[in-house]
DNA sequence: ATGCCTGCAAAATATTTGCATGTAA
DNA sequence: TTACATGCAAATATTTTGCAGGCAT
């Protein structure tokens, strides 16, 4: 079995990012095998847990980084709040308003069919399906 | 022909919302029959054009009480920024983001079928299907 | 007359940026 | 060593709120 430390380091590397001591401690806390949807609040407190100092400025840039860099999805559901999807492969989301969280919905549990023509010369980006409840 | 005026007043007052000065001038600017997606510096625009002084916070105020009288659906594609729908119509976006724009997508343009199962207790308030392009 | 509405400014919230210092390669 | 990363604070952007005065009923 394969060193943990190692391997994060590994997957920073791979997509072309410098492997700090907090990229590597925030890319531990997120890819640990199950799924999250975090704010960058979220980021912070799990830190915060673990004993590592950041600061907020550096939390965001290190998600920005890691979601331009498709280690992390962006997903807008509110305006004001930002969350971090883990999970990168095609599927939907549930909502919860009052909870202000989201669940996933896997692909196969959602059929979007017919899509409507494009623009011209426009070429989809995402198509999300949002189910607030 | 009816007098516009005097159906922006109605259309107010059937909502349970008071008929100010302000809010008869948003609604006459929205409500022309045309579908919009408005942000509210696009009110705030659209109101100077046509010599109506207001503020920011009346137009927030006037835009989220819209909003929860049900004449306008409030959208959100991005973090930051909300835009207000006037089609209350059940539809889709596009979202065109070098230009932060919205564009309807009738409903019977895209299918969604096969809703997975809810969790327990809970009934959908919506379902937005959002491709961004 | 009374209570809700409006504008202004200030507050609250979320995110980004500038800069001096620290750290990875 | 050299370029990039970090922390802190300040700047930006968006939305909300408090309050004194105004308007609708």
């Amino acid at each position: 079995m394969k060193n943990e430390t190692h391997d994060i380091t590994h997957l920073l590397v791979k997509h072309d990012i410098r492997p700090t001591k907090i990229r590597r401690a925030i890319a531990g806390l997120l890819f640990d095998g199950h799924d999250k949807h975090v704010s960058v609040d979220d980021v912070i407190d799990l830190a915060r847990r673990q004993k590592i100092r950041t600061s907020v400025a550096s939390v965001y840039n290190t998600l920005n980084q890691f979601a331009s860099a498709g280690l992390l999805r962006r997903v807008t559901v509110e305006q004001g709040r930002a969350f971090f999807d883990t999970n990168l492969s095609a599927h939907h989301h549930f909502y919860f308003e009052d909870e202000e969280r989201l669940e996933d919905i896997p692909t196969e549990d959602i059929n979007v069919s017919g899509l409507p023509e494009l623009p011209q010369g426009r070429t989809i980006k995402s198509v999300d399906v949002t189910i607030r409840i």
